[in-house]
DNA sequence: ACCTCAAACAGAATATAATTCTATGGAACT
DNA sequence: AGTTCCATAGAATTATATTCTGTTTGAGGT
């Protein structure tokens, strides 16, 4: 795909903040008729620009409000050991989000669990089986100020 | 809203996964017709547990694959420079998330931008004109493991 | 055990939006 | 100026969302 053009940009910020609406809408807004909106985000999703479309659930409501940033430290630095690491990482479904990062530490996880309690458990439980883990380190949320889920379109 | 059942729980956390499914397809994977299963999501919708749908875009593709955590201390902890920084942050579009946390800094963001080069001039610009801001430390992503993008639903 | 009521359901009917198609207009190029 | 290409608007069609109706199921009460 060549280059995204303003009215392509726009589509995406627009998505990324709120998919519903009808391609009528999207037209209005970006100041052209359906049809050629309705080709542009098809492009969009074709070129993978835009990878699928989610629901944002309620963490609270579901009684997932408890969110906790954990540092990892593995043991050695081994490439089957970060491998396997990586393997149970995927299997724990507390385990929103996982990156290998530079620094003090190996890994950042995002886990979201219950409450308190629950974290303990995960910690001990969910983290405890998985051996390549060396060290830990936990910081807790005790609020989200901002969360935009991904990533920001340039407005160049 | 009473108590969410198997069915529901089933019907968010595929929603969560790719929200594109139409409603006959999802009836199909909950076992039901299409009526049914309308009525369950619009019932989501309005009681909050689907707080919205969007679209997930590709970073990379964006030219804004370098992701940062950057922990934050303030210089004081007022309530007003607090709330300062918070209303600072809020206004800063690289900082695709931000959470009061505990431990040895206050804050954690996650902020994603072009590359280092753009990071540096992030720190400089952006970070450098929020006066509350004490001293910052940088967590750089080198590979993304796992993202689910937000509150897994418990299968309990 | 029977009755009543309310809720959830399947299937049909309708409304609305998505998707495709066709023809037009303008920009770049020759 | 003529030609080609591409994006567009608007109409036509198809698919899906949404509503409606009648039926079934299950809980609570007698």
């Amino acid at each position: 795909m060549e280059l995204l053009d303003e009215t392509d940009l726009k589509l995406l910020k627009i998505l990324h903040e709120n998919s519903s609406y009808t391609t009528k809408e999207l037209a209005q807004m970006v100041n052209l008729s359906p049809s050629p909106v309705f080709e542009r985000v098809k492009k969009l999703e074709k070129n993978g620009y835009i990878k699928k479309y989610i629901a944002i659930l309620d963490a609270e409501k579901l009684n997932q409000g408890f969110a906790v940033f954990t540092n990892i430290k593995l043991k050695q630095h081994d490439r089957s050991i970060g491998h396997k690491f990586v393997e149970d990482i995927m299997n724990i479904e507390e385990v929103i989000e996982c990156y290998n990062i530079s620094g003090d530490y190996d890994f950042l996880l995002k886990v979201i669990v219950r409450d308190m309690k629950h974290y303990q458990d995960f910690v001990f439980n969910k983290l405890g089986s998985v051996k390549s883990i060396g060290s830990t380190h936990s910081m807790f949320v005790m609020s989200e100020i901002k969360n935009s889920y991904g990533a920001g379109v340039p407005l160049n």
